[in-house]
DNA sequence: CGGATCCCGGTTTTT
DNA sequence: CCGGGATCCG
């Protein structure tokens, strides 16, 4: 038999998709709506993604230019699953296809036209332990370290400025609505964030926040950069609209406002970012911002079996303010939900372990079985089990590799190289050496002023004593000509090491994290582009790469968990205090938003659910504690949700 | 400058 | 009750 190959002619290509056979009407309205602004209000598991796929397809396909075409999406990782998916749909490439995060598209543009707000090519963007540093550093200065009566630590001063930015509230306001407690501290507080912003800009540094505020200026105060992109992206898409916030809304009205073509998808009911500003009524507002809209719902549930929406929708009709739909599914097969109560949480990680290595056996295969959390440290003891049971998983959400601190060690060295004026970075390193502390330091600060460059800082360091003479050489030769990133990076793992090793106790498993981090420099060229994308988007996504086997448990954060589906789903320390969280009792709107976070939780699940608390915990601070089930199932009736108990054989 | 000691506070969730 | 951070002292 032989084989001949051909390409295939367009018309083949354009007659593939038969759009109204694969789609449902409200789906194949969502994907054909091309022209003015859409709102899809789209329940769990209905579709969302494959809608948002196929009008990429359909876009392309009625001629429509890919470079024209902006995705934006909650984390870059969805926007490259979408990219891919509509590529194998259409058969052809969509290179020129733009998406991307909010923030990471709005660094690219600040990139691009940053000298029109005064920022050098190569600023840095700081995460959040930077702004800490920052903000610490600050705080030092103007005095406020000693000051009598309560001070908000660094964490909370970032908070503080963060819900500034992103809910739009003044300072005033906030402090009276959420921390009372430094009311009086108000004028300093002014004081110290203008200083933050007076220091950022001097040293060439935006955080988070300043991504979306300057991309708004830009937009804003240049109307031909304003109208150009506009212009450019003459079809928008905005998936998880439901967690956007009112900065981000204004981004999206200000890039179409020659077109008005946006198409904002998102669910009311999976709403779970408010600490970042996020609000669900902003989904409810989004006609209002686009007069005209067309709204279509996705209702029909793809996903789950009858029993598992029935347990979802009864944790959302809990919920205070009624939300828009209302889910139903044809998978009107399938087991009742279960609630496994164990008795402490060793039992329950057993009992997950257990039950797992029983799906597998039944014939699940382990990745597509997942087990979710509130927080990141609900599943230490859970982890701890799954080893010992050599069951192999992978952890999503919860833990910052990017912000452990061997990892910012090495990046610092980095850091300097592409902005200079990044003090921290060079106090960083220099307090790596030892026999340098906070003098040395502070010598080093008082000579930075603007424009001070790397060579001015390789020229400071060769006047120092012979223990600043390595560093010196390893930053000259970082300046050097002809490197690539892949050398400088091993040159300062090689600077590096014997420090981590001096320093470090648990210093093997850090040199791993850091081989790690190697095989994720092998993907960059470019030294600014490896650090911005570092910060904008930490490696658990870029890391995909390095799973041991594709055969392994997930364990995530519920927030992690977002638009992702199982076959399986553990839902585990379903306790007051863990699942609703002690610290949401206070206000409604927060234990309300955990709600959500349980809905979502559940309806993650196709075939499998089960709910499992332990009856009795151990905390530090208590000493033993006995757990009640989350509120939110707690009086789920038994034919929902049906209690077992666990039996689980000592050994 | 760096180790030791004391004291406060207490865990979300992510770009 | 433990850990991180600030402060103190050698």
């Amino acid at each position: 038999m032989t084989y001949t190959f051909k390409p295939i002619p367009p018309e083949a290509l354009s007659s593939r998709i038969d759009y109204e056979q694969e789609l449902n009407p409200a789906q194949y309205e969502a994907v054909t709506t091309t022209e003015g602004p859409v709102l899809v209000i789209a329940g769990a598991g209905s579709g969302k993604t494959r809608t948002l796929v196929y009008r990429l397809a359909y876009l392309v396909e009625q001629g429509v230019d890919p470079g024209a075409i902006l995705l934006l999406t909650f984390t870059r990782k969805a926007s490259r699953e979408m990219l891919t998916r509509a590529v194998h749909l259409l058969n052809r490439a969509l290179g020129q296809v733009m998406g991307g995060t909010f923030h990471g598209i709005c660094y690219l543009w600040l990139r691009q036209y940053g000298e029109r707000l005064g920022y050098p090519k190569g600023f840095t963007v700081m995460d959040r332990a930077d702004q800490g540093d920052l903000l610490n550093l600050l705080k030092e200065r103007l005095g406020y370290k000693k000051l009598s009566g309560p001070f908000p630590r660094k964490e909370t001063i970032a908070e503080m400025l963060g819900a500034v930015v992103n809910k739009d509230l003044s300072l005033d306001f906030l402090l009276t609505r959420d921390y009372p407690q430094f009311l009086e501290q108000r004028d300093h507080l002014a004081k110290l964030a203008a200083a933050y912003q007076d220091e950022k800009r001097r040293h060439a540094l935006l955080d988070y926040d300043d991504l979306l505020l300057e991309g708004r200026r830009l937009l804003t105060e240049h109307e031909d950069v304003r109208r150009h992109l506009s212009n450019r992206f003459g079809y928008l898409m905005v998936d998880e609209y439901q967690d956007t916030n009112r900065l981000q809304a204004e981004l999206v009205q200000l890039l179409a406002y020659s077109h008005q073509n946006v198409m904002a998808v998102g669910d009311d009911s999976q709403s779970i970012y408010s600490f970042r500003g996020a609000n669900f009524r902003n989904i409810m507002d989004f006609p209002k911002l686009f007069p005209g809209t067309r709204i279509i719902k996705l209702e029909e549930n793809y996903r789950s079996t009858q029993p598992i929406l029935d347990l979802a929708n009864a944790i959302i009709a809990g919920a205070r303010d009624k939300y828009t739909k209302c889910l139903f599914t044809r998978r009107a097969d399938g087991t009742r939900p279960r609630l496994f109560r164990a008795a402490d949480e060793p039992e329950q990680s057993r009992l997950v372990v257990s039950q797992v290595q029983a799906l597998v056996d039944a014939g699940t295969p382990l990745s597509r079985i997942a087990v979710l959390i509130r927080a990141g440290y609900h599943s230490f003891a859970l982890e701890i089990e799954l080893m010992r049971a050599s069951i192999p998983f992978m952890k999503f959400g919860g833990f910052k590799f990017m912000e452990s601190a061997h990892i910012k060690d090495l990046l610092a060295h980095l850091k300097v190289v592409a902005n200079p004026r990044d003090t921290m970075s060079w106090n960083r390193l220099l307090l790596l050496v030892p026999g340098v502390g906070r003098a040395t330091c502070n010598k080093f600060n008082a000579q930075v002023k603007a424009g001070f460059g790397l060579e001015a800082g390789i020229a400071w360091l060769r006047r120092q004593p012979p223990k600043l003479q390595d560093l010196a050489g390893l930053m000259e030769s970082l300046n050097g000509p002809g490197h690539t990133l892949m050398t400088r990076m091993t040159q300062t793992l090689a600077y590096y090491e014997p420090l981590a090793k001096a320093r470090y106790d648990d210093y093997p498993k850090r040199m791993k994290d850091l081989e790690h981090l190697l095989t994720i420099t092998a993907r960059y060229q470019e030294l600014q582009a490896f650090l911005n994308d570092l910060t904008l988007e930490p490696p658990s996504s870029l890391a995909d790469v390095v799973a041991p086997t594709d055969d392994y448990l997930t364990l995530s954060t519920v927030h992690s968990a977002k638009g992702l589906e199982w076959d399986a789903v553990f839902i585990i320390w379903a306790a007051e205090g863990r699942f609703p969280g002690f610290y949401s009792q206070e206000r409604d709107d927060d234990m309300e938003e955990e709600r959500r976070l349980m809905y979502v939780a559940a309806t993650r699940a196709r075939n499998y659910l089960a709910v499992v608390f332990p009856h009795t915990g151990y905390s530090r601070q208590f000493g033993m504690t006995i757990n009640s089930p989350s509120r939110f199932i707690a009086d789920i009736p038994r034919d929902l949700l049906e209690p077992w108990r666990a039996e689980v054989e000592e050994w």
